[in-house]
DNA sequence: CGTACTTTTGAATCGCATCAAATCTGGTGG
DNA sequence: CCACCAGATTTGATGCGATTCAAAAGTACG
């Protein structure tokens, strides 16, 4: 099992003037961020694996997504991720913002590129611009919806079921692209990737699902 | 099995004013209701197992717990419950807000008082009230933190485990009083109810848990 | 071209779900 | 007041499915 080495400073912050126009083409989410907040947006790359917050970190920034993946992740006692969230694009530890210090560790799962803000210049701006404040409004309330899908999953006690309400409520017409390894999709369902390998195999040979390398659909 | 049956017309309406500053006392939530949506607030009174709301109706309302309690659940295909959400005061189904219909259904637990607010009364109040708005935010944020927290409980493969992370994450010191049956614990754990039982009952002959009738303590 | 990680299969074990049934409890109505 | 009923609590027996441990083959990357 690997080990996350936490230090920061491998991560590379990027001086270069942002080209917003183009950052607001790849992640539409970006054309949310007012332009105070733009000003003091600093671009961090960061490696696979690499830590960028650790739980129990004071917050002092807040992260959005540009291309790559992060993750907030914790380890159970016996060494099990659980992954917490999974950003593709996006912001990454939305709730944080309001708390002190971080409640979970965050890495990125490839290399990965992100947008930095100081936390305190992120809680300005929603407190002086109100058309801010509601779009990030609307943010956690589909964030509040997806973790009840996920909750929602995570309480069904067997393997194939929590695969067909995966591609269900995250794909659409019974087909989803995966966009992680089959591991890591294995973390997010709350199962071993044994389990998972099996459990794919199994429906795919009961004609119920067909795996292909990165698609899944359900068979009708 | 119980069926829950909807018809919303037993749910009474009571038409007296509301006296808010006792509401208040009683929920300091409803201290953040401006006052334009004070005044279209209607006070309603669910028995216990009502159903006040099902999965797909168009969101027509918006509700805020005062006495008693209501629950977000799901109906899986073999009749389990699972339990989304759990409010005993404050606000139920908030991510609703913007979304066209409902995406579970809401019970009353026991014999429940609620205040009513019209959704497109409470959205406009939104849009129209910053400091409103920003408090509907922090609560989004703390319900974000919640739901992490019930799936990293959900991704725990042991009726232990889940049984100490329960404890420790929503009691405090390592003590929880118990505001529900078990029956209804151990859906919101993700477990049987005779699992939980068994599960109690060995870690108190352990000595790793006292239990009282309402009350679950760690013993260190 | 070695190293690290993922994917895959196998075998043994263990815990939870499931089905069954008895007791207990609080509330309702005769 | 008591009988009754629905639901909660509790215990038992059984089987299945996921975890666990082990190991081999595949793959990506510097």
């Amino acid at each position: 099992m690997l080990i996350y080495v936490y230090d920061s400073n491998h991560m590379k912050k990027v001086n270069e003037s942002l080209n917003w126009p183009s950052l607001i083409a790849t992640q539409p989410v970006a054309g949310l961020i007012p332009g105070t907040l733009r000003e003091v947006a600093e671009r961090v790359d960061a490696n696979a694996y690499e830590t960028f917050f650790r739980i129990g970190d004071p917050v002092r920034h807040i992260y959005l997504v540009i291309s790559g993946e992060a993750r907030l992740i914790r380890i159970d006692r016996r060494g099990g991720e659980v992954i917490l969230q999974r950003s593709r694009g996006g912001f990454i530890a939305e709730a944080s913002l309001d708390s002190r210090s971080y409640h979970c560790d965050a890495i990125a799962a490839e290399s990965t590129t992100m947008l930095m803000f100081t936390s305190s210049a992120f809680r300005q701006a929603l407190e002086d611009d109100f058309v801010f404040c509601q779009s990030w409004q609307t943010l956690l309330a589909k964030e509040v919806r997806k973790l009840r899908a996920q909750c929602e999953r995570l309480a069904l006690n067997s393997a194939v079921e929590r695969v067909i309400h995966y591609i269900e409520s995250e794909g659409s017409d019974g087909v989803i692209k995966l966009t992680q390894s089959r591991k890591s999709l294995a973390a997010e369902l709350g199962i071993t990737h044994e389990a998972l390998y099996r459990t794919l195999r199994r429906m795919q040979n009961e004609g119920v699902l067909e795996v292909a390398e990165n698609r899944l659909a359900i068979r009708v």
